[in-house]
DNA sequence: TTGTAATGTCTCAGATATGAGAAATTTAGA
DNA sequence: TCTAAATTTCTCATATCTGAGACATTACAA
C-alpha cells in the first residue's frame, strides 16, 4: 500500500509556522475591515454591511467612516486581494524555476491566500462577470494568474501531465483543491501540518503523468 | 507519457446524454422557482429574491404566490437538493456493491445533481451551520452523504486509499473536484465529454493507493 | 494628567427589499 | 371560441439596509 510519506514534498518549515492567514495581534482598523469583509462577502455577496462590521469587531458607523459605500469597500478587497496574490504567487514564480517545482510552490502560496486567492478566483470566473482587459482589476488579475496558467503550460510542454488532461481542467481542479484545502481548515477535521502535504499529493497524482 | 484514456472509466452512455441538470421543456413554476433560487443562493446566499424571478422567468409577485417568504423558498431548495442527492446517490449505493465501482459512481451522480449537491454539502458544513441531530434538515442530510463516507471508509478498509489519507480530507476533496467539474461546466471551456472522465482520473489518482 | 484621534451611541432620511391586494392580461384546455 | 387558472402589472405598507450628522466615550501618546 502506497503511503503518503513516500512522496517527494517540497514544504517548507516556514509554511508550517504561519500557515493560513496572519494572525497578527493589531491590525490597523481599515484592513481589518477590508479582511473581514473578504471572508463575508466570499460566503454571501449580497451580506449587510451590519455582518462585515461585525466580523471586523467594529461598529457599521466606523466602516462607513473608512468605506464610503459598499462599492468602496469592495474596491479595497479587491486591492487586498490582488496584492496578496500578485506578492506570493510572484515570490514563487521568481524563487522557483524549474516548472514543476515552481507548481507545488505556487499551491503552497495559494493555500496561504486563502479565501484572498479562491475569492479573486471566483470573481473573475463567474458568470456574471464578463472578464475585459481593458478593465484595470482584470489585468491585474491576469497579470498575476497568467504565472499560473503559464507554470501548467510549461509543465504540459514538459510531457509531465497526463495526457488529454487541458490546461482549464488543472486551472479549475486547483481552485477546487484550494477550496478543499481551505473547507478543511475552518472545519478543522483535518490536522493543519497535513493540509498541504495532502493537497500537494493529491493534485500532483491528479494530474501528473 | 501516461494518457487519460488508459485509464478505466465507467461512464455510461446515459451520463453523457443527460450530462447536468434536467433541460425539461415545461417545469411547473414552483419546481423552476426552487431551481432558480438553488442556482442563485448557492453563489449568492442573501441576493434579492427579484433576482431569483429573474432567473426563473417570473414576476416577484408569481414567486411570493408560491411562496410565503424567504424562509419558506428556502425550506424548499432543502427538500429539492436533499431529494436529488437522496435519489441519485442511494441509486448508485444500491446498484454497486463493490467499493471502488460504487465511489466512482456516486462522484458522477454528485457531478450529476450539481449545484444541488454542493450548495447542500456547504449549507451543512459552514462555520455558522450548527449541525445537529435532532434537526429534520441535518439527519437527512446525514441519512445521504453517510453512504459517501462510508463508502471511502470502505474503500480505506480495503487498503485502497494511499496510507495517511484522512476521511475528511478526502470527503473535502470530493467536494473540490465536484465544484471544480461543476465550474468548468458552467465555464464552457473544457468539453463537456471530458468532464466526468478528467473529474475521476483526478480523484482516483489523487487518493488511490 | 491632558489633549487628540479614533471609535461608539443615538438618530435620522433616503434607498432598497419584502409581502400582498386588486384588476388586467395571458395561457391552456374543453 | 370561450372559460378558468395562472401570471403579470400596478400599487401600497412595512421592514430592513445604507450613509451620515452630532455628540459622548475611549485609547493613547506627550
Amino acid at each position: 500500500m502506497e503511503n503518503i510519506s513516500q512522496t517527494k514534498c517540497l514544504i517548507s518549515e516556514k509554511y508550517d509556522i504561519v500557515l493560513f492567514e496572519n494572525m497578527e495581534v493589531m491590525k490597523d482598523t481599515k484592513q481589518k475591515i477590508t479582511d473581514a469583509a473578504i471572508a463575508i462577502f466570499n460566503e454571501d455577496f449580497s451580506a449587510p454591511l451590519e455582518t462585515v462590521a461585525e466580523k471586523a469587531e467594529v461598529t457599521r458607523r466606523t466602516l462607513h467612516r473608512y468605506f464610503k459605500d459598499r462599492n468602496d469597500l469592495l474596491a479595497a478587497c479587491h486591492h487586498t486581494m490582488q496584492e496578496s496574490c500578485r506578492s506570493s504567487i510572484g515570490a514563487v514564480y521568481a524563487t522557483y524555476t524549474e516548472p514543476l517545482e515552481r507548481f507545488e510552490h505556487m499551491l503552497y502560496a495559494a493555500i496561504d491566500c486563502g479565501v484572498k486567492f479562491s475569492f479573486f478566483h471566483k470573481l473573475h470566473n463567474n458568470e456574471h462577470h464578463n472578464h475585459s482587459a481593458g478593465n484595470k482589476n482584470c489585468s491585474d488579475y491576469d497579470r498575476t494568474f497568467n504565472k499560473f496558467k503559464s507554470t501548467i503550460e510549461d509543465l504540459q510542454n514538459k510531457g509531465l501531465i497526463t495526457g488529454g488532461l487541458t490546461t482549464e481542467w488543472i486551472e479549475m481542479l486547483c481552485a477546487g483543491i484550494v477550496t478543499a484545502a481551505i473547507n478543511a481548515e475552518k472545519a478543522g477535521n483535518v490536522a493543519r501540518i497535513n493540509i498541504k502535504k495532502f493537497a500537494w499529493y493529491s493534485l500532483s497524482k491528479g494530474i501528473l503523468a
